[in-house]
DNA sequence: CACCAGGCAAGTA
DNA sequence: TACTTGCATGGT
């Protein structure tokens, strides 16, 4: 049987509506938060990223220029800042040497080339690098991360051990590869865990409830 | 006090 | 391939 995946993005799009995603205003913000956001909450992020801004550190340049130090104080809420920062450094000093400091360089890539080129860069792994993929490069990627497993599991779509290409391909397999889409579905996955799933007990009220398996009796 | 949050790399078996 | 551990802050 095939999931039902257009009918949980109904439900979920008309209970939450459009979610704008991602929140940033330049693709090299967004990768920064790309970064930052592993494993660790947005208001942190954010926090971090209102640091940067603060001090005109959100563009190519002001990053080069930057020490690692730094820019480990500035991300600090962030946490992990001693490999973020590092990463950060690391990322700028890839773009520069292989592809003379331009985004537009690096974006001119197609989606497989530039996705392994993400994942060779230290401290971009899969959810990253898709990330960056679909709301920097606007390329169909799916981004699977924890909430996304913790839905998919909850409903039976995906075992609770699958890897990270098993879940991405449940939705690449059963949607069309829309960027719009993809970038909604996810934000909007990540709504409803954040909003309801982490503050609700046991689903009540679920936007999704009509889908849940039945439980045994 | 413990536990978690929009992962990842490095080490081990 | 599959599992374990360290990384770090701020909120509940």
């Amino acid at each position: 049987m095939t999931p039902p995946l257009r009918q949980a993005y109904g439900l979920l799009l008309a209970r939450f509506g459009p979610q704008h995603w991602w929140p940033a205003q330049t693709r090299l913000e967004m990768m920064l938060g790309a970064i930052l956001t592993q494993n660790t909450s947005w208001t942190n992020v954010a926090k971090a990223i209102a640091h940067l801004r603060r001090n005109h550190a959100l563009q190519f340049d002001a990053l080069e220029r930057a020490t690692q130090e730094q820019i480990a104080e500035w991300i600090r809420p962030a946490g992990y800042f001693n490999q973020k920062s590092g990463y950060i450094k690391n990322m700028v000093g890839t773009i520069r040497e292989r592809f003379g400091g331009s985004l537009n360089t690096l974006f001119a890539l197609d989606t497989p080339a530039l996705r392994k080129e993400l994942l060779s860069w230290k401290g971009v792994g899969p959810e990253t690098a898709d990330s960056i993929l679909l709301y920097a490069a606007k390329r169909p990627a799916f981004v699977v991360d924890a909430y996304t497993k913790r839905v998919g599991s909850r409903h039976g779509w995906i075992g609770e051990k699958a890897t990270y290409d098993e879940v991405a391909r449940l939705f690449t397999d059963h949607l069309p590869g829309d960027v719009a889409l993809f970038n909604e579905y996810h934000a909007l996955i990540v709504r409803l865990c954040k909003e309801h799933c982490n503050t609700q007990p046991k689903c009540a009220g679920c936007p999704l409830e009509p889908l849940l398996p039945k439980p045994p009796r």
